[in-house]
This record gives C-alpha cells, structure tokens and sequence, in this order.
DNA sequence: GTGAAAGCGCTAACAA
DNA sequence: TTGTTAGCGCTTTCAC
C-alpha cells in the first residue's frame, strides 16, 4: 500500500500539494497537478480512507435503525435508504433493535462518539423529549415515525390522512364495526392512525367501540389468531366485527385466511384494508385493498437533508409528511 | 470531548497506562488501573473509535453485499447477518448491488482498501476465478452461492439436495412435466437446484423437458406472468406441464394466482413447490408447500468463522452446506 | 502556488 | 510494572 509520501516522492512535489490534488483544492498548478495524477496512476495510489476519516473526524458512515428487518417494510424502508446512501457517497450501516432499548442506546453511543456521522431513526423506543435531549449531539432525523420535534429532521407518511383514507372507505361501504390493529400504539405512527380512524367515524357522525382497538398486532400469526378469537369459537363474537383496519398488509393476509378458514365470505360478510401494498397483497384471494406509502420519496429526501446538514449548511428543521394512496382491490 | 492524555493528567499516569486499561493489558497494577478507572468514569470519557481504527487498521466494519433487499430471502439473510455481526462487535454495512457488476466492484473497492475489515458475499456477479483471485486482499466469505473454492470460506444450502428433495416430492405425486424456474440460471446455487431438478428424475428413470426449464423468473409478477403463458392463451399449453418447482414462494405464489385466474385446480390439476418457507406460503390458498432453509445457523457460522479469520486464527478454509426441509402443504 | 511542520488520538516498541 | 517516544496517513495552517 502506498501513501501519499510515495505519490510525493515520485512526482517531485511535497505531500500537500498531492492533499491538495486529492482534494481538488484550487490553487494547484496544471503542471504539478498532472505530475501528480500520473504518480497516482502508476502506483496505483489508493488514499487510505481510514487515515482520511481519522484527520477529518467523519467516517462517512450513516447508522440506519430499524426494529426487524423481518418485517417488509422496515427491509423495503432499509433497502431505499441504503441505496440512497450509496448515491450520496455514505457506507448504511444498520442496526436491528428488535424493539429493545439496551441494543437502540448502543446504537446512539456509536453515533455520539461520531463512528457514524449521522443517524436515521425509523423506530424507536424513546419518545419526543429524549429524543430532543439527543438531537444536540450530532445528526439526526427520524424516518418514519410521526414525532413533531422542532429540533430533528422528520420525514414520514401522514399515518393520520391514511388511516383516515382506509377507514373512510370502510364506511363508505356501510361498515360500522370496523377494528383497528395497531403494532405498538405508543408509537405516535400508530397513535397518528388511530387519530385518523376515529376522525373518519366522526365525519360521519359515527360512533367507534373502544374494545375493537387492538395493540401488539404485527404479524401474519398475529391476524390469523385473532381472526380465530372472532370467527373460531362463538357465533355471536363473529358479530361484533364486519370489517378490519388491519395496519399491515401480513395482518391483513392472516386475518383473511382465518376467515376462509371459518367460512366468513370477504368481501361480503367482511371488508379488510391491508398496509403497504406489499406483492403478498396481490396474491391473496381476494387481493387486500391496502394503503401504498412512498418510501422512495421518503429516503431520497432524508439522505438529501442529512448531506445537507453534514456538509455544514444551516437550514430549519423539516417536517415533512407523504400522502398514501388507498389501493382498492378485493376485500372491501 | 476528552482523550486518554485527559484522562493521564486526572489520574496521575502516563497515556499507556490508560491505554493498557482501556485494552485490558495485562501487567497494570491494580492500583492505577483503580485510579484510571475512576477518572474514566468521571471524565465521561469515551475512546476514540476513529483513532483507534486508524491506529489499529482495522474498522470493526463487515461489508455485506446482497442483489436485492427488497427480495424478502435476501431481507431476511441480510437480517440474521446484521444480528450476528452486533454480537460480534462489528458493524453490518450493507450493499445492495442490484445485480450490477460496477455496483459489486465498487464495494471491493472499499474492502480492498480496508474500509471493511471484512466482506460477506450471499449474491454475486463474479465467476469463480474472479472470487479467486480477489480472495487475497482480505477477509471474505461466500454465504449463500455454491461455489466450491478451496480460498474463501463458503457457507450455503445444499440447493441440490434440496432441489432434489421438492422434486422427488413432485414425482412421487405422479406428476410427470414439471417446470423449473430459476432467477438466474448461471449462478453456482442455481445450476445445483437444476442439478437436483435432473437427478430427481434420473433416480425414477424419468426424463425432463428442457423447454420447461424457465430462467430469470424472481417475483410475484413474474409468476403470475408465467402461469398466464401457460394457461391463459391455450388450452394445449396448459397441458404442458402439471407442476411446478417455483425457485421461491413469491413466485409460487404469482404462478397459484394465475392457476385461479384461470380455473387450474391446485393441487388437482397442478402441484407447487415454492422455497424459503416464506410467511406468504402460508396464507394462500392452498398454503404452498415449500422448502425451509438454515438462515440463522449459516448467518452464525459466517461470522464466527469471519471473527476467527480476523483475530488471526489460521484454519483450513471451510466448505459447509446446510440441509433444506421440505414443509408439505396444501399446493402438493 | 507551494512546502514545512504540526498534529488529529491512539497503540506499541523500547528502555528503564 | 511503567513512562517515553515514535509514528500510523492524512489535512491544514502558516510562511514564503
């Protein structure tokens, strides 16, 4: 491995001026800086990015935390983000919490004691004021989550206009016991949506039941049982549901095939709304009407607005909302 | 922001102490490692990963490069991938390279470089010889593409035993024309589960139709697609084949959708194996039959045997496969 | 426009 | 067992 003395040496000039042609500093003449460049050529040069990130104090790195990379939409949130990383020139780095604190504090110390130049959050057991306490420490912005800071950069889908949408068209069907999942209603995402399931119900003058507002609902395990506890043992249960907000597009398809199972006919005894619009929506029978969010858009936003940031431009603090569409297919 | 020469002063000790406390060297009185201790935890004092990267040439970086994360496999290997690497200590750095051969060299461009302590291959664009040569510049480990390389530790399925296990499956089921559909037919894992795919039929004294061995056929959409060609236009294609060895469940699940589009009865009239075990193979209707792989041990493996490369281990480069288990449901 | 020199924070010979 | 010293490879003043 050679180093910039050898470049020096070779080319007759002193380490800065190569610094300087690395860097495509002005103020380095043509003639120098082709001797340089052809030194570079010939020894293969390679500057050492480490030595690089130690002088400058940036590693080029940027933390991405999500909570289970399992979960499709955390893998399709990771994969746009990190491809958004590579344009920009940044290495994502990413951090699994599973929904544990201890391993997302382990993840912010790295970031504090700038191994990672910056920090995209989209998950997180903190909530708003301890996520204010941390902003001062480096780059930050929250990817996801509905948190209404003043001090972070935040980008994520109007969960409420969503929800509102999905539950609206639930009605507009004649629905009027509509159950609402949610993952984790601490989460102000979930909260956001559930903000925008009622606001639908009153729009219409309608009432909802609290004992239809579920938590802890995530996956396709978790909606096929709770489509049993409706549908599997007691008739009159089975009464109390005719449609499900269902807060993902996995829920949605377990949900469904509880009701296959136990002979509810959707989209006629039952309507669900799906999340997502995930490929497994398709391929249901019926496919799941669902919600699409604009992840793209998303990602390409947070990592503009991180390089602005890391490149030292001051600029308010953003919080900027995406507008999901309601995807209607087979179950409503 | 404080340094060993801080925390020297504080507790009366020269910088190597500190650093022989921080590095847990042997040969520290107790007494001073106390002192040094103390002022560590009064100080708030936190080393410099940067410095010491620099220092020690090493980063505590471990590159994974994936083709798609989108790709829930690719999702879920990246997932097990990045959990093994925090308990390890190092810090899953993920890439995905699209299938694109300038995205791929580009992260060996960093790993070479040393940007990355080490590198993780699970999809690549490179050919044997390629891998081969590049195996000198480091660290690198092929989790999840069959090659046989006597220079680079390789962990993945035993696509042809497992290929083989789906088909004999099919057989044994009286089918007699099965398709075979591959993402991409010239990487190692895939020419193995085509391996399989004959020898299955070899072993019954049956022989297979060429034609019927279908390349670049990943998502859901792609199968559907193709179940379109088979039964959608013709009534004499359809009776072409009366199986399929889906490669994944996604695409399993494209080609049962088009199955019902177009009144084919699954499991009657056509039997589906799909692969990875995926959540959706569960909710379709019928559930697909599939093949469950070894994510978490292979992903354990890995960065064992990486972590041991790393520390300096000398050892015989592994060659290790893990066994599918096909799970019979409802498309069989 | 260019070079000399200092130094980022840490580790590791080496000498004591 | 400890401190002194050198130096990793680079960028960036500063003086010319």
């Amino acid at each position: 491995m050679y180093t910039i003395r050898d470049v020096a040496n070779k080319s007759g000039v002193s380490k800065s001026t190569v610094s300087r042609v690395l860097n495509n500093h002005p103020y380095v003449s043509s003639e120098k800086k082709k001797r340089v460049e052809e030194a570079i050529k010939q020894l293969e040069f390679k500057p050492n990015q480490i030595a690089r990130h130690f002088r400058t104090k940036r590693t080029d790195s940027i933390g991405i935390i999500v909570s289970f990379l399992a979960h499709p939409y955390f893998a399709e949130l990771a994969g746009v983000l990190s491809e958004e990383c590579r344009i920009h020139g940044y290495k994502p780095v990413l951090f699994q919490t599973f929904g544990d604190r201890t391993q997302e504090m382990d993840v912010f110390e790295k970031w504090k004691s700038k191994e990672l130049d910056a920090l995209i959050v989209t998950s997180t057991t903190l909530n708003q004021a301890e996520l204010d306490e941390l902003s001062d420490n480096g780059v930050l912005t929250i990817c996801n989550e509905a948190y209404t800071n003043n001090k972070i950069d935040i980008f994520c889908l109007n969960e409420k206009q969503a929800a509102f949408e999905g539950v609206k068209h639930l009605l507009n069907k004649g629905r009027r016991k509509v159950a609402f999942c949610s993952d984790d209603l601490a989460s102000p995402s979930q909260k956001a949506r559930l903000s925008g399931f009622k606001q639908a119900h009153l729009q219409k003058g309608l009432t909802w039941d609290d004992a239809l507002i579920l938590d802890n609902i995530s996956s396709v395990t978790d909606g096929y049982s709770l489509g049993r506890y409706y549908f599997g043992f007691s008739t009159s249960r089975a009464k109390t549901i005719d449609a499900v907000f269902a807060g993902s597009d996995f829920v949605a398809s377990g949900f469904l095939k509880a009701a296959h199972h136990y002979g509810v006919k959707v989209p006629f005894d039952l309507s669900i709304v799906g999340f997502d619009n995930h490929p497994i929506s398709e391929v249901t029978s019926p496919p799941i009407t669902t919600i699409m969010n604009k992840t793209k858009d998303m990602a390409h936003d947070v990592i503009e607005a991180l390089d602005m940031r890391l490149l030292g431009q001051e600029r308010p603090f953003m919080f900027k909302q995406y507008t999901g569409i309601l995807i209607v297919k087979g179950t409503t």
